[in-house]
DNA sequence: CAGCGGTTGCACTCATCAGTGCAGCAACCC
DNA sequence: GGGTTGCTGCACTGATGAGTGCAACCGCTG
């Protein structure tokens, strides 16, 4: 249909992604062994054997989707802390903002997450090097990257602690976990109101337990 | 094979326990789609056709045995407040214990927690009534019964808060959903030391958030 | 034009698995 | 004893799905 271009690892690139999108929507749908060849096939308007030219497996496709999605997650969140973190204006207002947005990534990407909730199924059976991969694309990573932008801010006198990564964890656990575990990773998404409460409260927590003047917040929470 | 006794729900009694553990082992270990009601029915020692006179279905094999799953921790759990949290003598103490162990039931009931991977990776196909149940019986369920407990400590000035639900939930946040994230939900086991290192700091935290007396505990985290 | 890399569609193998049907058997109750 | 309930083992159906083989085809490049 379309001819030829040599493309990076074997097959043609137009043809590798819409089978890549197709085998995201499939397995976000659908889970891993639930989710068939021929689906997937059909949906990217390919023939199957094709899709056996660009990978040599099921096992091989799902983590190959798994990690571009991963990597794309990722790469917004990274987008989101340099918009609302590189310049501070109002500490609390712009850590809301970060972590409302970042939050909202969870119903932007439901493929992702129904993605991630599947991995999470799958551990145990997938191989060490594998699920090294994984926790090197994956959420922890995203995680990893908001320490340099909190230790600024602390350079800053805004923020106190001692170690940048406890309290970007801290920050994470306060907001993001919290609305994933809520929402049992995306599935049943929660409404927009509580979403913005989970954060608003989060942040506040945060900033009592990390502001370097206790005062100047409220003591109730 | 044993005989009698007119059982509940059709059936005996100790054939359907049987199924139903063989059920929980092979459904954690092998996730839903996989699991094949031959090996349950091979490593409950019984024949494939008495499942089919004990349960209608996979499905309702499978829900059974995540909700009889998910009752036997929230029992275990209840057992847990009931000792640690009935008479506070220490109150940092006595919670930190107190998550310690909830944290530690990840590990002791593992085939229970790789159920609840499966559980969120199948969510949103599964049926909304069912849903609720799992609700009901859940995680968030053992969660909910937290809150009373906080209350009577807050009633003896021990801590301060206006809302027990939000302030349980906070101590979840910061203790056991900390440790079930980065564990995988259990799927990639904490070192002892490091699930010590989450669960003290969180009470800490909790406790610098909802302590009536700012100042009997260490500024820094 | 010839050759080549990539795609297509289809038929096919092989395996797995949910769920059923049935005949026989074991223990219990009356 | 006779009737009942439940378990067993086995064979069977019907469906689904991973992965392969192959012949034809398409569009580019030389």
């Amino acid at each position: 249909m379309s001819g030829r271009v040599p493309a990076a690892s074997g097959g043609l690139p137009d043809k590798r992604r819409a089978i890549s999108e197709a085998a995201r929507r499939v397995f976000g749908r659908e889970g891993y062994a639930r989710a068939s060849l021929d689906v997937i096939a059909d949906e990217a308007r390919v023939a199957k054997r094709t899709i056996y030219n660009h990978y040599t497996d099921k096992e091989h496709l799902f983590l190959s989707v798994a990690v571009e999605g991963a990597d794309a997650v990722t790469e917004a969140v990274r987008v989101l802390m340099e918009r609302h973190l590189r310049k501070i204006v109002d500490l609390e207002e712009d850590l809301t903002a970060f972590c409302l947005d970042r939050a909202r990534a969870v119903t932007e990407f439901p493929e992702h997450f129904a993605l991630v909730r599947t991995i999470h199924a799958e551990v145990t059976r997938l191989p060490a090097p594998v699920l090294e991969t994984w926790m090197a694309h994956g959420p922890p990573s995203a995680h990893q990257r908001l320490a340099p932008y909190l230790q600024k801010i602390a350079d800053r006198q805004l923020l106190r602690f001692d170690d940048a990564e406890k309290a970007a964890n801290r920050l994470n656990t306060l907001t993001m976990n919290d609305v994933l575990i809520r929402s049992f990773y995306g599935a049943v998404p929660l409404p927009e109101s509580v979403v913005e409460e989970i954060i608003t409260e989060g942040v506040q927590a945060f900033l009592r337990l990390y502001a370097p003047l206790p005062d100047t917040h409220d003591e109730q929470v």
